[in-house]
Order: C-alpha cells, then sequence, then structure tokens
RNA sequence: GCUGAAGUGGUGGAAUUGGUAGACACGCUGGACUUAAAAUCCAGUGGUCAGUAAUGGCCGUGCGGGUUCAAGUCCCGCCUUCAGUACCA
C-alpha cells in the first residue's frame, strides 16, 4: 500500500469537519463541563485580510506555527481554544467597488469563500464555530457598542483609569472643572460649578466633548480635491497623490479621535509585564515617545511703540552681520581680545543687534553697550538704548590703541557703578504682556542658551504677533509650507528655511529680548509646535542660527562651538548661566526646573509623541458610527437599537460636495422617535436626524476580535463574563511585525480601557507575541541582450540597419558571470551564428537586461522550460526570440524578492498540497528556518520531507498492509524513541519548529536502519508528529487499530533512563585542536581518563616525544592535552 | 542619523552553560534498477596540499585585535546586509 496523501488528506479533513474535533468548550456550554475543567489555552493567530489574490505560500507561515502549538497543548491534556476569522472590511474591496460598482460585501464573500477553501486544504484545527467578521453587523454591532463606551467615557489622572462620564458631570455641577484632574483637549476653559450649570445644553455638551476618549475635532489632513478624499501619508508622492498625480493640500476637516494619548504611561508600562519580541517592544517605546523636560512660558513683546525703527534686517543685512563679525578693525579686535571670554567683569558680545542697532559690544548682563564714537546717527542711538534700558560707554580709536587697558578699566568701572537702573526681574509672566509662548524643552539646564524661538508655520499666534514689514514675507512661507505634505516636509531635513517674524520674546530668566522665528522644521503637531532654539546645544537650531546669522551663544564650559553643536549631556558643565554657572546637566535640569516653578513661568513635564489616534475615514466600506448630530453636537444612539447597519449606496465615491461616500445613502437618518434609521426625506421633521457620514477605521474592527472568540455567538452580549473569566486572554500570539506599531498598539489601547470599565478581566490581551519572518520568493530571471550602437561610431549604414539583423536574444546564466563577459559572449555568438557582420562588431555594444521569469516554468535545476516561457500571453514579443543555451539547458539567475505577482515568483499553496500533501507542505514550512526570520522559497526543497514521508509510511505499512508487530522494542529502538521526545517537546516549546523536523527525520531514518516495526515505539512516534503531519498521523494512528481521533491522545513521557549510555566517544585534543576520538567508559574518573588517554598510541604519536605540559579533562565531554 | 536583528559550504540552515564546526535537507557527482525517463535505493560532497591508495597535513564560521587549555559562541574596535523609524525640541 502506498501514500497517497490526497486520500487521506481528504478523509481525514471530512472526519474533523463532520466530528468537529477542535470545537473548543466553554465552561457554560456544557453541563458537565466537557473539556472545560481541563486548564485552558489560547492560541490565536492574526486574522487575515481576505484580498482577491488568495493565499501565497507566506501566508500560511504562522498559522501553520500556531496550529503545531495548538495540536501539542491537546496532546499535553489543555482545552486549547484556536479560532480563526476575517479582518473583512478595507480599501481593495472598496476600491474594486468602485471601478465595477459591485458591492464591497459581495466581493468580500466571494473572497472568504476562496481562503476558507485554501485554509481548509492545509489541515488547521481550527474551532470555525467561532468565525468571525469585522464586515459582518451581528459582530460590528459590538464594535459600535465599544465606541459608545469610549465616548461615555473621560479619563481621569488621579485615579489613572477611565471613569463614566456621568461622574465628570458631577464634579463639574458641584465644583466647575478646576479641580478636575483630566486628559483633555489643550484649549479647556476654566469655569466654576455655577457657570457649568447656566450654559446650555449644547454649550455643555461642547465642553464634555472636550474630555471624552473619542471626541471630534478640527484635524488637519491630506486633502485631495480632485480625488475629493483624503489621504495617507504613504499615498502621497512628491506632493501629489499616488494615484493619479493629483495636487494634494493639508486641509482642516472634522473628525472624530480617540484619546489614545491618555494611555500613553500605561501602554509604555504595561510592555514589562508582557512576553513579546524585544524588537516589537522597542518599536512602540519608540512610537509612545516618552520624554522628560519642562513647559516654559515667554512672554511675548509685541511690535514695539518706536515703529518703524525696529528690526528690519533682511538676509542680506544678516549676512553682512556676520561678515562684520568676523572682520573686526585693528582697535576692535584689540579690544575684542580683551573682552571675550570673560576677561573682563562680565561676558561681552561683538557685533550684537539691538533693535535695528548694531553695536560694537553689549555685555547682557549688566546692560552695557561699549561702542566706538563718531557713528553718524549717535543721537538717535542713546536716545534709543537709553529707552531700552542701556547703559552707553563711547571710546576712540586712539584710546584702544594707545592703551587698552586704559579702556578695559573704564568699561569694568561703567559694569560696576551703572548710571541706568533696569528692572532687577523681567516681567516674565506680568500679566500685560498679550501673548505667550508655550515650549517644551528636554533641555531646561540650557535656557541661558536660548537666542532665538521657533514657532511652526501654522502655530495660531503666527499671525497675531507678525509684524508689519514682516508679514508679506510670513504669509508668502506659510503658503509654501502648506503646500508641502508633512512627510516631504520631514524628509527633506538638509533645507534650512526660515523667516522672521518680527517680534519678540522675552527671556523669562534674563529679560533679553529673542528673536521669534518661523520655520518649517518645527513640528505643529508635536508638543507645542513652538521650540526655544539653543543653538548651541542642538544641531537644528545651530544650524538656523548658523543660516539666518543668529547669535550662538555658548553656555558649555571648555567646549568648542565654533563648528557644531554640543549635544552631549554628561560631564558637560554649564556656564554663562546666572545661578546655573558651574553646575554639571543633572543638577542644572533640576534647578532650572525648581527656579521655574517658583517663580511661576514653567514646570517640569512629561511628554509623549503618541498622538491621538484618528478614528474617521471617508470611506463606504467600513463600521458606521453609531451617532447622529442635533444641534451640531454628536448624538450616540441607544445600544438597544444596534447594529446601525452600512446602508447601501448606488456608488461608492466621494459626493460632488466632498462629502463620504455615506452622503449618497438615501435613507441615512435617524428617528429619534421611531428609534430607527428612516429615509432622508424625514430630515424635515424635527425629530429625525442626520446620521454620521464617515465609517471607522480599518483597525476598529481588529482592536478586540480575540475577546470576541471566546463567545462569538453571543446575541446579547460582547462577550459573556463567564467566557471571559475563563479564557481570560491569549496565551499566544503568532502574526507579522508589521502590526507593531498599529494594530497591537490600538489594541492594547482598547484592552486596557475595557478594563478599566471592567468589562474585561485583564489588561493586556496576549501574554505572548511571536513574529513570523516573511517567506520570500525565490525569483528567476533570464538575461535579454540589448543591442545599440556604440557613441561616436561613424558608420555609413544607420544604425537601424545594423541592429535590424540582431534578433532578441536571451542568455542562459551559465554562460557568463560578469556584463562584460556578457557582452563578449553574445558578439561572438551573434557573429558565428551570423547574425551579426564581424565587420559591425565593434561598433554595437550590447547590455544585459534581466527579466523575470514565471518560477513555475523553472525546474529544480534552475532549468528554464522555453517553450512554455514563449508561450506565456506577456511573452508574445519573444515568440522569434533566440535562446543561447548550454549543454542543451537554458538556465536561469535566482534572486530572493517579496512574493509578488509582479516578480512571477508566487508560489500556490493549492498546487503544493495537490502535488505533495499538505502534510508535506507543513513541514516544509517549518523545515526553512527559524519561525521569526525571513527565509527563501525554494519549491525544490520540498522533495526532502515528501521523501521523509514516504519512509515514515514505509515503517507501518508494507506491500501487504499494516506491519507493526507487539513485540518489545530493543534498547537502540528506544533509545531513538526517547531521544526524539526529549527534543522534540524542547524544541516544540521553544518554537524551533525547524529542528525538530530534522529530529523526525533522524528517527525516522535510524528506524528505518534498525529495521523498527516495534508497537511501542511506532505509536508514540506518531503522536509526537501529529501536530506537524496531522493526515498521515491520523491515518497510521487508525490503522494501528484506534478508533478515536489522536488529536487529544496524550503526549509521549521522556525517559532519561533510555538514553543512558556507559561509554562515550572523547574528542581528544592537543592544543585544542580535535585530533582523534577515543571510546571510554562514562563512569572513569579523571585520572583513570588520563591514564587511558596517555597510554594510547594515537596519543603517543601526536605528542612525538614531547611531556604534556598539562591534560585538560571535561568528564562526558573532551579531552584536551597542552603540550 | 537613531533603534533592532543578522553575517557559517554551491543553497536553506544545525551546533546545550565556551568543549568533535557544517546536523538535517536541497543541489551536485558517481553507481544500481530501467529500452529510456520518472520514482526508488547506495556511495561521495567546506577549501587546499601530499599520496596510486588507505590516509595524513594545513586553512577555514564577515574583518582586525583580545581573553581562554579550548571561541561560530565571551570582550574591544570596524565592515556589510536586512528591518523599523525619524527635523520629537
Amino acid at each position: 500500500m502506498q501514500y497517497n496523501h490526497k486520500e487521506i488528506e481528504e478523509n481525514w479533513q471530512k472526519f474533523w469537519a463532520d466530528n468537529q474535533t477542535f470545537k473548543a468548550t466553554n465552561p457554560a456550554q456544557s453541563s458537565d463541563q466537557g473539556d472545560a475543567d481541563k486548564p485552558k489555552y489560547y492560541v490565536l493567530d492574526m486574522f487575515p485580510y481576505p484580498s482577491g489574490a488568495g493565499l501565497h505560500v507566506g501566508h500560511p507561515l504562522g498559522y501553520i506555527a500556531s496550529d503545531i502549538y495548538a495540536r501539542y497543548k491537546r496532546h499535553k491534556g489543555f482545552n486549547v481554544l484556536h479560532p480563526q476569522g476575517y479582518d473583512s472590511f478595507g480599501l481593495p474591496a472598496e476600491q474594486y467597488a468602485i471601478q465595477t460598482g459591485q458591492h464591497p460585501a459581495k466581493t468580500t464573500e466571494a473572497n472568504i469563500t476562496t481562503y476558507r477553501k485554501q485554509l481548509d486544504k492545509i489541515g488547521f484545527s481550527f474551532d470555525w464555530s467561532r468565525e468571525v467578521r469585522t464586515s459582518d453587523p451581528a459582530y460590528y454591532k459590538w464594535t459600535q457598542w465599544i465606541f459608545i463606551q469610549l465616548f461615555n467615557s473621560w479619563y481621569n489622572k488621579d485615579t489613572d483609569k477611565a471613569e463614566d462620564i456621568a461622574t465628570l458631570i458631577s464634579i463639574f455641577k458641584k465644583d466647575g472643572n478646576t479641580t478636575v484632574n483630566a486628559v483633555a483637549d489643550a484649549e479647556t476653559k476654566p469655569f466654576s460649578s455655577e457657570a457649568w450649570k447656566a450654559f446650555s445644553k449644547t454649550e455643555q455638551e461642547a465642553i464634555l466633548l472636550q474630555y471624552r476618549l473619542t471626541y471630534l475635532s478640527d484635524t488637519e489632513v491630506n486633502w485631495c480635491p480632485i480625488l475629493g478624499t483624503v489621504l495617507a501619508n504613504d499615498e502621497i508622492v512628491n506632493g501629489v497623490s499616488e494615484r493619479g498625480g493629483h495636487p494634494v493640500v493639508r486641509k482642516k476637516m472634522t473628525q472624530w479621535s480617540m484619546r489614545i494619548s491618555a494611555y500613553a504611561q500605561r501602554l509604555l508600562d504595561g510592555l514589562e509585564k508582557i512576553d513579546w519580541p524585544q524588537p516589537l517592544k522597542d518599536s512602540q517605546t519608540n512610537w509612545i515617545g516618552r520624554s522628560q523636560g519642562a513647559m516654559v512660558s515667554f512672554d511675548i513683546e509685541v511690535g514695539t511703540p518706536k515703529g518703524s525703527t525696529d528690526i528690519k534686517l533682511s538676509y542680506k543685512e544678516l549676512e553682512a552681520l556676520k561678515e562684520l563679525r568676523l572682520n573686526l578693525s585693528k582697535a576692535e579686535g584689540i579690544l575684542w581680545d580683551e573682552l571675550k571670554n570673560k576677561k573682563g567683569a562680565a561676558k561681552f558680545r561683538k557685533k550684537y543687534t539691538i533693535g535695528s542697532f548694531l553695536v560694537d559690544y553689549v555685555c547682557l548682563a549688566k546692560n552695557t553697550i561699549v561702542e566706538f564714537s563718531g557713528k553718524e546717527d549717535e543721537g538717535a542711538r542713546t536716545a534709543f538704548f537709553a529707552k531700552e534700558g542701556f547703559n552707553v560707554l563711547r571710546i576712540t580709536n586712539e584710546e584702544v590703541i594707545e592703551s587698552v587697558l586704559k579702556v578695559v578699566a573704564k568699561i569694568n568701572n561703567t559694569l560696576q557703578f551703572p548710571t541706568v537702573v533696569k528692572v532687577e526681574k523681567p516681567i516674565a509672566n506680568s500679566k500685560s504682556a498679550a501673548y505667550k509662548i508655550d515650549v517644551f524643552t528636554t533641555r531646561p539646564d540650557t535656557i541661558f542658551g536660548v537666542s532665538f524661538m521657533t514657532l511652526a508655520p501654522e502655530h495660531p499666534l503666527v499671525s497675531k504677533i507678525v509684524t508689519g514689514a514682516q508679514k508679506k514675507a510670513v504669509n508668502a512661507y506659510i503658503k509654501a509650507t502648506a503646500k508641502r505634505s508633512e512627510r516631504e516636509r520631514m524628509a527633506d531635513v538638509k533645507t534650512i528655511s526660515g523667516v522672521f517674524t518680527g517680534a519678540y520674546a522675552l527671556h523669562p530668566f534674563t529679560g533679553e529680548k529673542v528673536q521669534i522665528w518661523i520655520g518649517d522644521y518645527v513640528l505643529a503637531n508635536y508638543g507645542t509646535g513652538a521650540v526655544m532654539a539653543v543653538p548651541c546645544g542642538d544641531q537644528r537650531d545651530y544650524d538656523f542660527a548658523k543660516h539666518f546669522g543668529i547669535a550662538i551663544p555658548n553656555i558649555f564650559e571648555g567646549i568648542d562651538i565654533s563648528e557644531a553643536a554640543h549635544t552631549g549631556k554628561e560631564g558637560t558643565i554649564i556656564a554663562n548661566s546666572d545661578f546655573l554657572s558651574g553646575l554639571n546637566y543633572k543638577k542644572a535640569l533640576k534647578l532650572a526646573i525648581f527656579e521655574m516653578e517658583k517663580r511661576g513661568f514653567g514646570y517640569g513635564k512629561i511628554n509623549y509623541r503618541l498622538r491621538d489616534a484618528v478614528f474617521s475615514r471617508q470611506r463606504y466600506w467600513g463600521e458606521p458610527f453609531p451617532v447622529y448630530y442635533k444641534d451640531g453636537m454628536p448624538q450616540m444612539i441607544d445600544e438597544k437599537h444596534l447594529p446601525i447597519v452600512l446602508p447601501a449606496v448606488e456608488k461608492y465615491l466621494p459626493t460632488e460636495a466632498g462629502e463620504p461616500p455615506l452622503g449618497r445613502a438615501t435613507s441615512w437618518a435617524w428617528d429619534s422617535r421611531g428609534k430607527k434609521v428612516v429615509s432622508n426625506e424625514k430630515l424635515k421633521n424635527k425629530t429625525v436626524f442626520p446620521l454620521e457620514l464617515n465609517t471607522m477605521p480599518g483597525w476598529a474592527g481588529s482592536s478586540w476580535y480575540f475577546n470576541r472568540y471566546m463567545d462569538a455567538n453571543n446575541q446579547g452580549a460582547f462577550v459573556s463574563k463567564e467566557s471571559l473569566e475563563y479564557w481570560k486572554e491569549v496565551d499566544l500570539y503568532i502574526g507579522g511585525s508589521e502590526h507593531a506599531t498599529g494594530h497591537l498598539l490600538y489594541a492594547r489601547f482598547w484592552q486596557k480601557f475595557l478594563f478599566d470599565k471592567g468589562i474585561v478581566p485583564v489588561d493586556e490581551f496576549a501574554k505572548k507575541l511571536i513574529n513570523q519572518g516573511m517567506i520570500l520568493g525565490t525569483s528567476a530571471f533570464v538575461y535579454r541582450a540589448t543591442a545599440f550602437v556604440k557613441n561616436g561610431c561613424d558608420i555609413d549604414k544607420s544604425n537601424d540597419d545594423v541592429l535590424a539583423k540582431i534578433p532578441t536574444l536571451f542568455v542562459s546564466k551559465n554562460n557568463f558571470s560578469s556584463d562584460a563577459e556578457f557582452e563578449t559572449v553574445v558578439k561572438n555568438y551573434l557573429s558565428d551564428k551570423g547574425y551579426l557582420n564581424p565587420n559591425f562588431a565593434d561598433l554595437v555594444m550590447i547590455t544585459n537586461t534581466p527579466l523575470h521569469a514565471d518560477v513555475s516554468l523553472v525546474n529544480s535545476s534552475d532549468e528554464l522550460d522555453v517553450e512554455a516561457f514563449k508561450k506565456q500571453p506577456i511573452n508574445q514579443d519573444y515568440q522569434k526570440a533566440i535562446f543561447f543555451l548550454k549543454d542543451g539547458k537554458y538556465v536561469v539567475g535566482r534572486e530572493a524578492e517579496k512574493m509578488s505577482k509582479s516578480k512571477y515568483n508566487v508560489v500556490n499553496p493549492d498546487d503544493i498540497v495537490e502535488e505533495y500533501g499538505a502534510d508535506a507542505l507543513r513541514l516544509f514550512e517549518m523545515f526553512l528556518g527559524p519561525l521569526d526570520q525571513a527565509k527563501p522559497w525554494k519549491t525544490s526543497g520540498i522533495s526532502g520531507v515528501y521523501s521523509f514521508l514516504k519512509k515514515l509510511w514505509k515503517l507501518y505499512i508494507d506491500e501487504n498492509g499494516v506491519a507493526v508487530s507487539d513485540e518489545k522494542a530493543t534498547k537502540e529502538e528506544l533509545k531513538t524513541l526517547h531521544k526524539t521526545i526529549k527534543k522534540v517537546a524542547e524544541d516544540i516549546e521553544n518554537f524551533s519548529f525547524n529542528t525538530s523536523v530534522a529530529t523526525f527525520m533522524i528517527a525516522v531514518n535510524e528506524l528505518t536502519a534498525l529495521k523498527c516495526n516495534k508497537k511501542e515505539v511506532l505509536a508514540p512516534l506518531l503522536v509526537l508528529l501529529s501536530p506537524y503531519a496531522p493526515h498521515i498521523t491520523e491515518e497510521l494512528w487508525s490503522k494501528l487499530g484506534n478508533k478515536e481521533s489522536i488529536s487529544t491522545v496524550e503526549f509521549p513521557v521522556f525517559e532519561a533512563k533510555h538514553l543512558v549510555e556507559s561509554a562515550k566517544k572523547y574528542p581528544i585534543s592537543f592544543n585544542g585542536k580535535m585530533r582523534f576520538t577515543l571510546e571510554l567508559p562514562l563512569d572513569f574518573s579523571k585520572d583513570e581518563i588520563e591514564a587511558a588517554v596517555l597510554a594510547d598510541e594515537k596519543t603517543i604519536a601526536q605528542l612525538a616525544g614531547v611531556a604534556p605540559k598539562k591534560v585538560i579533562i571535561v568528564p562526558g565531554k573532551i579531552v584536551n592535552i597542552v603540550h
């Protein structure tokens, strides 16, 4: 009897389906508790999006691994939950609907049918009775329900969890909002309890919306007016839409958002207690982006009463200024040598702008200007400087040249006894300032190094503070940046651009005026959209300052910043920083925050990069929101009226008015009295309201599906309490790493929210997670020769005449190894065959173009079926092409690339199953390499596992049928068995599936060599193998006379006694190099071993008379002789 | 730039706490069976040198150092590849 995989696999797949072999029991579902008194184990795959292309060989990799683990756990006595379903809302179905007019539900259904067929053929032990589909109203009813829960919740920072909105309302009634410690929108205004009660209902709702965990907000999006849709960042290439190349602008739209930022810290902390891959945790940590620092408020001094005398320096002037600083006159240079680096009594700067005046030297700390006399506008200068609170000292060239020390003494004297006294501390937090700029900084210790500020061009303050003279330039700049997508802006790091606003901020400690610029290196949606620029300590600030000629004060002791900013922290001593001078980074940081808090213009703060997630999509094929609008305020539909089912539309495009596709629905209004969705015509009625037109994003349904599987058919609840209590969380989750910062972060967020609300019992949904690596396709290449006439050749024949004679030629890979060789080989071939006149050969240049060939036309020796290649429709042009073979074969080139249709390297699992069977496919996918690694697929390798299965079969079955005996197994046979038990169990626990396949092969090879046919060995072997190759093992198991499925048979127990050996082949090394082996009894002591080894004649030969210096013996391991 | 992972025969990959590098396969070469092919079975297969041969020597885990009786494995410094991510203040 031959191994017939087809028949066996079909039979057993039918058996499993008919007997519901893999149906998991819930505690409440059976009176006798069934399997539910066993310990539970929940193995989950990331459910697939059912795409039209179907599965390729890379998709099932993770499913096979999880299936092996699930089956293993069943053998180990667990009640295993191993479900599967479909993430069936998604873009491709919608796109297809737009093109064909077919309803996405229809195409999705068809795709699911295909998927299911493909999956079934591989023999997974899924419990299909719990299948979920995110696009099924019975499922998304609960997605809508969770949305309502989020809407009805706020985040209380004091209790550090989400609470019902009712508790917030009662606080508002009692105390207003000033005592509330909540995560809320930035621009919430304080109000008292009286004020709260006085607000209208709509006003109250607007305020509550600022606190809810899901809320409406104006969010900047990439809007493509021509496509009438919002585009994701990666749908934009070079500022135009990827599809169609239409212009894209940044536009504000009202959208639903999720306040995931409230959970930033808990999402970070939670990573500690889950067993997920470190790289994945790292990328989540990175994404959350916690940074510790301070918020600092800078007052703005808007346009000055001095009007036009205020700064008006153009770039040119600034550039000139820069020049001036470098080119000092002789006297200027002499004096600067004495003043610089704090040689004088205080720190001076040279060639500094104050207002629109360029002064020679200034000490900002002491408000003292030193300049050479004889300037034309001396009167105006004196007046302006006095007004600004500066003390002016005028000196002459002659004085300096005569005695610079005398001048320095004069300056010092002025510093000590200033004639003009300025207000000691700035009015930094005074109420008089009209505007303030809040910034977040991680380096409050460098605050004295601030020499300017930069706002994002979109910053709301920009329009308010810009001075008349700068308005034009600023507006032009804003317009230019608005055109660029965010991604583009971020990608373009090299260009430094920005515009001065004309306004100044006051340094909160020194009161010094610092220029306020706008620049697109500052991002509107990170931090506050503004930075305090410390050019000496931040490279971007440094570059900006250099580019625009802004001062770069150095506040680091003994650090040279003439070339680049100093960004290091450790070991840095702060200087020129008032009370922070002389302190190290850590102390300065603490003291700076302490002082800021004391003086009231700043406070310590932890900032997160994680932004609230936009939850609206202007699409059709997604979950509708259970929301209608009354007086412009969103209202939730009561949960008992859910689901709100996606309405029919005639087209899946946005409306002409730019509304989402749901704007086309004719029945999309909420009758608040009849409690149902009604025709839009009834909107005239006072009790009928418009429904939300957006739909939910793809991640909505996938953020909680793992909970639904626990009780997938529950009509009355999200999941029953008992099911949640029993299954709790996913024990093992397998899927791709591409979901690291999307699905896996959002799902953790929802789980924590549901936990806060007491809906689920644990706050992390997956204990352990494994990322499977990608399977790459092994593309096949043919090499096409293309002829060109070389440049600069003077030939009387036209190029065409020369080239026309040359046919298309494909060269076999084994004819050449480099491009140069390729050219020579082709030319020789063409000349030999008479296609190319040898006289022209020198004029012709041959280039090598590799083209993808379909991998299905290539055999295991990389030989191409040339005739089949020519027959392919895409190769119409090559009917007459010549194939330059070698040894009668056309050999293709090989390269591993991502599997994709366009690369003709996709391998369909159906074909593999057809030819070799599901068991071979399963074994082979595991045998390819470590689960988490990317590895290339080469179908030829499958013959190895296929012949393994045939060998296995032969151990049990010969030409007369079952050939298994009940005789006692030999010692040798038991040793093989137990060695295998031990290794396979260890491998499965460590998810090292590739090595256990090798172990099975070794076992079968050994048992075949031993001619073993003992049931005592062969029966347990089947159980070991059954998670990997379930069909053949079921078949052989039943052939051994068992009536029940093998799937829950107890896993064989390893007995160490079978592995005990009495002797060991010791490797004997000399100076660490293994020379020969020597078999010695294992119970030999060190001395006995040494004696035996040294007495051996091979040892004597190796030593050649030299006495060993040292003999190292590790009993049971190795002997090493040093000589 | 930053973060993470990884570099081992012609190929995919093995190798416990440092202890016989290349398990198990693919491919290749030779042989058996066959009219032939497929399938199957047997043998060989890291490089190199010596030898008719059995066999033996030397070199070998990206590169350069180091620790050790002993290094693919540990330490230091580089190089390369892949993946993720980025003006994050």
